[in-house]
DNA sequence: ACTATTTTGCAGACTGCTCTGCACTTGTAC
DNA sequence: GTACAAGTGCAGAGCAGTCTGCAAAATAGT
């Protein structure tokens, strides 16, 4: 799953808007595209198969098919293979180096991670441990 | 601080075994890749400023002049501008999200972050705090 | 139905990245 | 010194990504 730069600026646009037209997208741009570049994009990225398209009045509306998560994946993926030993872990420890995070920040990873809020010991995977309450994400 | 893929297997190579011969840098790439390919890039990176080169007997020794911090930076940014809101704490929490973290997995981010071990509250930039010790990199 | 406007399809120019081939230079062994 | 192998410099082919221009098609207004 690889984008090149200027298509993924275009998934990025229809990940978060949904379903758009070309003029709907090129207002969106938040850096100005013209528009016989957008709809280059546009073409490509309908025949690699990640976005699909049907008529809406005059003009064609665009959504996409593949996946905001797919996507990041394989350049997390990739990024952590370009650094560290291409584990997620490693690229995280990297992450935490670079930024300097603060405690609270710290929470919101582990809530995000799914872990319970207090740093409360591991606790070992028991065989008939149930999950009490399930946290949804923020 | 832009790399190509191909650009980046050289620098990631270097940046692990500092300097290195083209001799020495075939032999370390996981996947094979000749010669006179790896010194078209060489030549490219040295024409950037990102390798400085010597004489090392008969061939010429390659070292990396950028270092991997400035390029992980860089491919860093372009990520957290293509998903999240462009700020890495989003984008840590989306890794958190995808990656099943473990308790131990958090202690060791929040001591990358440079934070104490325990749970204790945000302690305040005092005025005449001094560094009690310098901590090194891993 | 006619016209004006918007949108599309396509062909291709330009650029940068990847990789190759070959002649030349450098160092080593005899 | 001569022969040989290893390493280099350079020129450029091939291809993918980016972006443009224009003629044709579709739609809306009169």
């Amino acid at each position: 799953m690889r984008f090149t730069p200027g298509e993924l600026k275009v998934m990025t646009v229809l990940w978060q808007h949904g379903e758009l037209t070309p003029p709907q997208l090129l207002e969106l741009f938040p850096e100005p595209m013209k528009d016989p570049a957008l709809r280059s994009y546009l073409t490509i990225l309908v025949e690699k198969g990640h976005l699909r398209r049907r008529r809406m009045g005059k003009a064609y509306a665009y959504k996409a098919v593949t996946q905001e998560r797919s996507a990041f994946s394989g350049m997390i993926q990739q990024l952590a293979e370009a650094f560290g030993d291409g584990s997620m872990r490693s690229l995280m420890l990297y992450l935490a180096k670079q930024e300097k995070l603060t405690h609270s920040d710290i929470d919101e990873i582990r809530e995000a991670a799914g872990l319970k809020p207090l740093d409360s010991p591991p606790v070992v995977e028991a065989k008939s441990v149930k999950r009490s309450r399930k946290k949804g994400a923020k």
